[in-house]
DNA sequence: GACAAATATAACTATGTCGGCATATACTGA
DNA sequence: TCAGTATATGCCGACATAGTTATATTTGTC
């Protein structure tokens, strides 16, 4: 609720948050990872794409901080890093689903 | 709190809601919205940009349904449609500023 | 050490996006 | 109607990004 305005270098940080969550693919990751760590063998399988493109969006999660490394003999587990990833989903989500009720009243006009 | 899962295919909604968001510009412009509409030329010169882009940006955000658009005469005012972009932003704030403070940890070891 | 499995990286292509410039459109007032 | 102002659009070049394929790297097993 602070009203400041975001610190001026801040808006490009925000910005790269927003653009590595910009992408459907990682989204599923994170969705997957959701209630518990996962190898990148099983999100791999969950996702239908292949293993290295999997790994290079685990490591643009990694990047960012949204998701952590662990390495377990010869699999690595990814897991989330920062919950507040997903309560950023559910605002969006209720932000879009209140948006197309909207737009659908627009042809309901009785 | 909902743990339903998203739903199919809104991931690529949502996807496509923080692809809007992860241009610096397009905060900006968000930024300078917060607090009452302004004119496009208003939005320029608060911008240093050129006109074209920050038409084109504003564009964006209303296709997306971030900004509403309303011409008086010959100029266009923009304003917020969608007052949870901000809750979102603070949101990222304070998911970032933890991890540099976590990361700032790591140089103290006292 | 040799082999197999799991993951990461490199090289490449195709597509998307930003910003700038020129120009088109819309509105106002004389 | 003509000039002037405000905004939008089209086109272009530079650059970034996603996905694929092939290959490298790491780890465990024999």
């Amino acid at each position: 609720m602070a009203d400041r305005p975001l610190p001026d270098g801040a808006l490009d940080l925000v910005a790269t948050r927003f653009k590595i969550m910009s992408e459907p693919l990682r989204l599923r990751l994170l969705q997957l990872l959701q209630h518990g760590e996962r190898s990148v063998g099983e999100l791999t399988e969950l996702c239908s794409t292949s293993q290295p493109n999997v790994s290079k969006h685990l490591k643009i999660l990694q990047t960012g901080g949204l998701v952590t490394r662990q390495q377990k003999g010869n699999t690595v587990y990814y897991a989330i890093a920062d919950q507040s990833i997903f309560t950023l989903c559910e605002l969006v989500c209720s932000s879009i689903e209140e948006r197309l009720k909207t737009q659908a009243q627009v042809f309901s006009t009785t």
